[in-house]
DNA sequence: TGGAAAACATTCCATCTGGAATGTAAGTTC
DNA sequence: GAACTTACATTCCAGATGGAATGTTTTCCA
């Protein structure tokens, strides 16, 4: 989809496109290819843009990432606040939730979002980018997960939470190196189990 | 350390001596640099040797990468199996159990790997390289984690392991993304809390 | 309707990368 | 000690990359 609609078109309207067609390509490449292979070109490439497109939007690289970031948050914290709102109720609430949190750790968007983490580690200006979204993320969920859990006590509930949101990211880890998908159900599936018996 | 002990050193120390120091420079790039930015070129630098003495040895980066691999697993390996040796009894042990794969995965180590895992994720050669390493070490410190653990049941002690891996691997990551350290203990503690409980 | 401005396209360049090709020195063997 | 092999060093290259500079089209507004 090159991007042909040649109706008129406004001005926010083209830029919103190509905006959206951007993040979305790298994305795509984070996902695809990693970070490390990700180049401007072939994101230019895959959103049917030009270099000189890019660069009016985004003049560097690391620019582009911060707002995948960003957008990417926006996206896992939609889902996980509609997802959130038809929980059923007991024990079984406690299963399902932590069910919702490894879809989110688990998705393509999960993957991307690890790609950067990584690569954040060893490039600041990336990583200034990413640590105030990520935290802001991880403590928006968090609050939804609190006043969702009721009159379960709030500290228990929050250890529980950040130890889920732990260990989802490193299945999500396993699961990117090809790691057993049925090993994968089971830790998941004795995990809720130690979370119900521990709130019993 | 350019490597020039001028004494007569034989062709097989003089090989050793560049392949070994080729290795460390390795993880010593992956973990500052990321394996993104780890380039041949400043990987020799490191080393003290030329390129011609770096393709002596490995045809190609991705060979390097494995035979780094190899040696990371070992190190971890031989780690592992040493620590194991002496721990405490009782509950003590299980918790003694925790902190020692916390460290194993959570060191200098570790954090080479994380990047060779992910980027492992989308170079074919290297993920081939990487798995069966990967695997090999995976399984035999879950043996001795078994034949260590006495007559608490085999199952059970297999979920925990895997559940306890992964959980560190995700801690790790935050930990490489800056997180707050003393939540991290405090997880951990609550995670040994609940693996006593557990069993008991 | 004409021109300013925003959005986009093309071109160019300095730099770096992995790896091939080729040259030299140190050790080994007979 | 001369031939030979292994270990290491230098040089070269084709390709890719991020980003600057400059050119073109589309929309907007007075």
């Amino acid at each position: 989809m090159t991007a042909q609609d040649r109706g008129h078109r406004t001005q926010a309207q083209r830029s919103e496109q190509t905006r959206t067609a951007l993040l979305e390509a790298t994305i795509d490449c984070l996902v695809e290819l990693g970070y490390g292979r990700t180049s401007m070109l072939e994101i230019c490439a895959r959103a049917g843009v030009s270099k000189g497109a890019f660069q009016h939007h985004f003049t560097t690289k690391a620019e582009l990432m911060a707002a995948a970031v960003e957008q990417l948050a926006g996206k896992l914290k939609n889902k996980s606040a509609t997802d959130l709102d038809r929980l059923p109720e007991g024990t079984a609430r406690i299963t399902a939730a932590i069910d919702l949190l490894w879809e989110s750790y688990s998705g393509t968007l999960a993957i991307a979002a690890t790609e950067l983490w990584i690569a954040a580690r060893t490039d600041a200006e990336l990583r200034a980018a990413m640590r105030p979204v990520d935290r802001a993320l991880g403590r928006s969920t968090l609050e939804d997960i609190a006043t969702m859990s009721g009159r379960l006590p709030r500290e228990k509930v929050e250890l529980v939470y950040w130890l889920t949101v732990n260990l989802t990211r490193g299945l999500a880890l396993d699961a990117e190196l090809g790691g057993d998908p049925h090993r994968r159900e089971q830790l998941l599936a004795e995990w809720k189990r130690i979370v119900v018996r521990h709130f019993a």
